[in-house]
RNA sequence: GUGGGUGUAGCUCAGCUGGCUAGAGCACCAGAUUGUGGCUCUGGGGGCCGGGGGUUCGAAUCCCCUCACUCACCCCA
């Protein structure tokens, strides 16, 4: 028998549709807040995330779906939305239009990871990238949209904020850091982080690390004064909107192309997995990638894990819908020809496709969870006058055949 | 990539130290009720016991390998 590839899944049509809203909600946001759709490939050449990504980050040394096509080109599935976002940026000349650009996705991305609780080979993520606002009024802006999202779905997340400053700030920084830490007993990985990037050191689980850590020069000590007013402007930016957050300079992600703010979005929900999105600054890589230097800030967040939550707004109430039309020889072509008239003036109807009988039908009306059981044989043709039933009450009454779209289509439940 | 746990019906599971045609509940289909669902009763369809190899007269059960799922580490969404 064969399965989904180890780390995907299939979507049944009940999780599908909480997908669904899912999107259509983040969709609707982002058009709130002004951003329009940016839909990018699924693959891309394989030196976009190399260069975009960065070299020395876990998704590109280990994780990339990398492939070589029939043409001998280095393609990968995408592993994030923020490098082709950019490149469609760049490629586009999307800088000559009004600025600020601002743009949404939502879609899949592929890691190569072992999968585990909230951990996906093909995860859904939405995101949003502001280009061309140098300033902390853009920051705010995108961090609050998440966090709106998070409020709009009635989940439960932190937001935690950072910033790492500018590559000057780093430079002084990473110096304090690697002469504090040096000699310090650490894990063999972070032995290696301290010469490669130190940085990553701060975003260690390891005890002995952690330990290490605790009166390590933290860097919103090092901020240049340029990069320091920028940071308290966002936090008193995100004050102003009431978006309560806490500041964690251990807060490290692990894309390189980051500088000044840089933010998560924490559960307690989901054990080890606890990031339901993030995002920051990123004012090089616009430049990076061969267009002119702009600066940028956005964000992702994941939905599988969002969606793991159970959030209160994709609560349907369970009840029941459309209309099953109940129907019996020799009358039945012409009940399925009034349920296509049905149909094509919008009422939901569903009726039996295997010859069986109205008890049958009945139950297959409840066990579809129809809210309506539209009962028309040769009595009411005769007559004139459907039967329909209420599902829920078991009440019935009489519609007349000619007006009987109208009639459903102001009944509750028929939608 | 490293480590732990689990694989028996569509689902949740039982099956003792190897021993009759491998079971239950739920779900599905039908009948009891020949134009009325949910409750009840009766019946029915469904299993290469994850796969391969080994031990044995005999393996769902014991051993080895493998695959898958799952949880954790690393890291992230």
């Amino acid at each position: 028998m064969f399965r989904v590839p180890r780390g995907t899944r299939d979507f049944l049509p009940e999780q599908a549709e909480r997908f669904r809203s899912l999107e259509n909600l983040a969709a609707d946001l982002a058009r709130r807040y002004g951003y329009g759709e940016l839909r990018t490939p699924i693959f891309e050449y394989t030196e976009l995330f190399e260069r975009g990504v960065g070299e020395s980050t876990d998704i590109v040394e280990k994780e990339m779906y990398t492939f070589t096509d029939r043409g001998e080109r280095s393609l990968t599935l995408r592993p994030e939305g923020t490098a082709p976002v950019v490149r469609a940026f760049v490629e586009h000349k999307l800088y000559t239009g009004p600025m600020p650009a601002k743009y949404y996705y939502f879609g899949p991305m592929f890691r190569y990871e072992k999968p585990q609780a909230g951990r996906f080979r093909q995860l859904w993520q939405f995101g949003v990238e502001l280009f061309g606002a140098p300033g902390p009024r853009a920051d705010v802006e995108v961090i609050a949209l998440g966090w709106h999202y998070f409020r709009e779905l009635g989940v439960e997340s932190r937001l935690v904020l950072n910033s790492i400053g500018c590559v000057q700030c780093r430079i002084g920084y990473k110096e304090a850091l690697v002469s504090f830490l040096t000699g310090r007993d650490m894990c063999r990985d972070c032995c290696s982080r301290l010469e490669r990037n130190p940085l990553r050191v701060l975003d260690c689980k390891n005890d002995g690390c952690r330990a290490a850590l605790e009166s390590a020069p933290v860097i919103t000590d090092y901020l240049c004064p340029p990069c320091r007013e920028h940071f308290d402007q966002v936090k008193a930016g995100l004050a102003g909107l009431n978006i309560p957050f806490t500041v964690d300079p251990l807060l490290v992600r692990g894309l390189d192309y980051y500088n000044r703010t840089t933010f998560e979005y924490k559960t307690d929900a989901l054990g080890s997995q606890d990031a339901l999105g993030g995002g920051g600054r990123y004012d090089g890589l616009v430049e990076l990638l061969g267009g002119p230097g702009t600066p940028a800030v956005g964000l992702a967040l994941g939905i599988d894990r969002i969606e793991m939550l159970n959030p209160p707004a994709l609560d349907t109430g369970g009840g029941r819908r459309g209309v099953w039309l109940v129907t019996m020889e020799p009358a039945a072509a012409e009940a399925i020809a009034l349920a296509h008239e049905l149909r094509r003036k919008g009422v939901p109807v569903q009726y039996d496709l295997l010859a069986r009988g109205v008890k049958a039908q009945f139950k297959q009306a409840d066990r579809h969870r129809c809210r309506w059981a539209l009962v028309i044989g040769p009595d009411e043709l005769e007559s004139g006058r459907a039967v329909l039933r209420d599902m829920e009450s078991g009440d019935q009454q009489q519609l007349n055949l000619a007006t009987v779209a109208d009639e459903l289509a102001a009944l509750e439940g028929v939608k």
